[in-house]
DNA sequence: GATGAATGAGATTTCATTCAT
DNA sequence: TATGAATGAAATCTCATTCAT
């Protein structure tokens, strides 16, 4: 009984992030309103203020799933076998979490926390959080493939890092703005063959 | 028949536009109530809606000449001497409207109008329009690099050109929304050591 | 679902249509401020426009009201027994809302509508359909006066229709406008005269 | 030198009396704002407020002239030759200001003072006033009707006069708030035929 | 006098949040 | 606990009027 209503409050909770997640992508946070999220939930306004205390601890919400799911899926990486060349690429996989290619919803609602840490101050936190982690990930890849041989010694890790996370959210913040469509697979492959080109030991 | 001059009234407007700009650099559009631009100003309500018909169009004449400025100067490269490889090196710089280093509030500013394009027709159209030139721009760029034998003949030059632009515009939105410091020397080297060593015809 | 019964809901809505009724009739549409049937209604900002959209549509759902009343009562008339002649009398009282007399706050009410129809594309649309519904209702009993021999044959019941109904309209402005005292008795009684006098068959 | 510049004053105060006359006409005395006025009349704003103090007294002035041009029409009437049947015939033409047919926008002028006097006191002065002397007219050539023997003697004067004027009134308000075209030959002859049957003492 | 930029009180409307039922 | 009517602070915008030039 406890856990039939635990599996209930989690699926009514699921059912307004869901909600307001999809007004969020589509018309903004400011321009979606509690009562925008009340109709398309098809709950109350006492039930949504009962698992959330505000809009803003609603989007926050958001933000820290998006956030950990983000995360935790790039910290696997370092675990795992493979390459350092061959995390690289799966990490800008993960980053715009494609299928075959990122969501422009993903993107839209990545760049309104974007937009957001600068008024909201645990939504900066957490912007600054995840580019702080993902920005050491990043390095320590570098640094594990100049260990390995598979990169080449003197390059500028923190840069480089630097440079690959904000073409990673560039790409994001166009594909999220712009109705261009993108063809993901060059536009991997040119970003990998650049890096790769520059970073690797190899000569091919 | 004008009683004051028309510098007088342009000179009131950049106050208002000014005024409005430091505010939503700051707080961010929304955050930002007529009043607050009210004070900042030191007009009164009346002022300011006689020189913008609406807070949505003070936004948009921000976003027209930012918009402009930008544009024009890179546009002007286009026709300049030099390198291929120099003009890249330049863009970076006219993007991030330099002086040594790209303003923070400059680009909170360009990130404010990413995140209204997604509820702003007009915003949107200029974020895109924006995109298409400097795409262009940049295609253009690389193709005068390959006719002059600086780049190499089977690079693809769309793809590159979308990485560089999202590489621009990602380091834009991480300067915007983090706290941390850039080395933009370093960035601006790492980058174009990258990007060239990958594209570059000689081999040092 | 309702949390509250309909019944509730329909009297806070009658209790905001009374107060922007009295306030509208003593100091017309443009002269009274949504604070002043705030005040009036005891209720709250938000609370009305929970029920109305605008301040317009409070005012145009007051003539719908009005509108419909009356027509309801009109058309009537033309079902029930009775002679011609007793019903161009019943239809006098009806217009004014009579009890005794009517009264003058419900004859500057509709002086608003029709000031308003200049402006409110709805309203005008009632003023016309109602001008239009009476006249044909008029002109129906003059036709069934004529058709059972109570009125003479070769009148113009187009003209005549008109001419009544423009008295009634015009004695309600003058009662709404003006702080004379009007015998309603002696003008009704002048106005049956008049009008039977001259289209009646019978000579007495 | 003073006449010129008395004519020119002249002239110019009447072409702010036009302008606003004619807009009042069309979107109504609250919707029509002083810039309308402006631009309308091709003056400044310190032009037009230093003919006229504010909106309402410029609109007061609009009402003046209308009430003096009806009033001192119609009162000549009384002084001319002619029988009182004819008087009350041309006191309709009048009333009307009727070329061939009262303009639309006359009686939309006439509604709007109507409705304004609820909220502004000499407007409602006027208008009550111009009431009392219609009424008096009326009621006078009545009276003048019977002293020659053209009207019955034991007719209610006073009812008669003013359900006459209410419907002069009526028909105006019609005029103004409706689109039907009205044949104001037929009305004009339904209307004198049942009033003169009613009241006249020679029976055709 | 004429001009029209500036004023600012006040109007309408919105919407996150509360709380009686 | 759930509901949704009610709240009211705050936002945007208007416009008759003033007054420095």
């Amino acid at each position: 009984m406890p856990k039939v209503s635990l599996l209930y409050k989690e699926n009514t909770r699921d059912k307004i992030l869901d909600s307001a997640k999809r007004l969020f992508e589509h018309k903004g946070y400011h321009e979606t309103s509690m009562d925008d999220i009340v109709e398309a939930s098809g709950l109350s306004k006492g039930a949504i203020y009962g698992y959330f205390d505000s809009k803003e601890a609603l989007f926050e919400s958001l933000q820290e799933k998006d956030y950990s799911e983000l995360l935790q899926a790039a910290e696997k990486l370092l675990a795992d076998e493979g390459s350092a060349k061959s995390k690289l690429e799966r990490i800008a996989d993960i980053y715009f979490l494609s299928h075959d290619s990122p969501s422009r919803e993903q993107c839209r609602m990545s760049l309104q926390f974007s937009a957001a840490s600068l008024s909201m101050r645990p939504v900066h936190g957490k912007v600054e959080n995840q580019y702080v982690r993902i920005h050491a990930l990043l390095t320590a890849i570098l640094k594990e493939g100049i260990r390995n041989g598979e990169f080449k010694k003197g390059i500028d890790t923190d840069s480089i890092a630097l440079v690959l996370f904000s073409t990673f959210k560039g790409l994001s913040v166009l594909w999220a703005t712009t109705d261009t469509e993108i063809d993901w697979k060059s536009i991997r492959n040119a970003l990998v063959k650049l890096t790769l080109d520059g970073i690797s030991t190899d000569r091919k």
